[in-house]
DNA sequence: CGATTCTTTGAAAACAGTCAATCTGTGTGG
DNA sequence: CCACACAGATTGACTGTTTTCAAAGAATCG
């Protein structure tokens, strides 16, 4: 069987892998089938794994000291999902990271990617595009949470991921947004 | 001459080029000095370089619609200081990137990278591992934002860097925790 | 339909920003 | 050595935005 068509498409955005060592990684992913609400990680574990989306969506939120949840990144299909603090620094994670729709991942131990980067230029150029791409999007973020007010913030998103919007409750956008559902809805009945 | 002793040692804490990729990466590095107040990157221009803080410290920032400067990071030594969305978008930078010290930085331009990158897998790995940790930090960031009071987010980076306070005004600190000055001061001087 | 889950609403309170004035320290030039 | 300018820090009164809490109202799913 060949590498998942979706994955390969990805990787193939960014590098340009041989044959044989795409062949490689199809040999250590596993497709998983995972059901809406049910985890891929939950706080106090070691995250071991990364996770490709290909159908679905994904939540990764911690809970803070007051008891509320604070969403950090949605996942949605051809997106990688984890929890790269606990991964890459072997602690355990603070993280929940569950399933928001019935979903399909391809999962990729620490381990066997390790031992894959080890032998594979092209790879690691795949995976430190993919971080690159992954950390400026938090920088934009962080931008736009900097300079906008709720209301701003919410038409900015409204505009562009209206789609994705129709996949998620709005307390969830609320709290990837860092407001109350209550601030969030109030912004949305004006105008 | 030998590459630079801080960059080296900084390359070989997450990967292990051969001495004949050092040496080519130590061909592309061109060491500059850069007075306090002047910049390396002002927006509008497209960012073309990026560069390791040997010695001083550097903040970037953007100027928002009201007028306000809004520090995005600092970059001290053994840091990357860049635009990466400017850099690897070929976009036009949004960004001010200001020498807040006399201080020296190794310059590498985009082009160099990639050619060094097209042929070193260590390399690439030593870019994926930073970009990651880059990322890390960009996250756990946006998790004290999240969760935490300004009063607490003051207390916490007064512990976490009570060194770097040092070289910083005040003004600049409540710019990078997201609040103003005079908020700021007044939460200092509480307790 | 019944039970959850999600959303809306309103009033009070907390938190942080704005603006303007003042204060402090530092370095510069006369 | 003094006077001055300037950058940075503080203070207070006022304003505004967002949160909190409690309750009620939709919507969705089994």
């Amino acid at each position: 069987m060949m590498i998942n068509k979706k994955l390969h498409n990805h990787i193939l955005q960014f590098a340009k892998p041989p044959k044989e060592e795409l062949e490689k990684l199809n040999q250590a992913i596993q497709l998983k089938t995972i059901k809406k609400k049910t985890f891929c990680l939950q706080k106090g574990q070691h995250c071991q794994h990364l996770y490709f989306v290909l159908k679905g969506c994904f939540r990764s939120y911690f809970i803070n000291s007051k008891g509320t949840e604070k969403i950090l990144n949605f996942g949605i299909e051809n997106w990688w999902v984890s929890d790269f603090d606990s991964l890459s620094n072997t602690r355990t994670s603070d993280l929940y990271i569950q399933a928001l729709e019935d979903s399909e991942v391809l999962a990729l131990s620490k381990d066997s990617l390790d031992q894959l980067l080890n032998h594979s230029l092209e790879l690691n150029r795949y995976f430190r595009i993919l971080m690159e791409k992954v950390r400026i999007a938090d920088q934009r973020r962080m931008h736009y949470m900097f300079n906008l007010s709720g209301k701003e913030l919410y038409h900015l998103f409204l505009t562009h991921y209206p789609d994705f919007m129709q996949r998620i409750p709005l307390y969830m956008l609320a709290s990837y947004l860092g407001m109350t559902p209550e601030f969030l809805s109030k912004v949305r009945g004006q105008k």
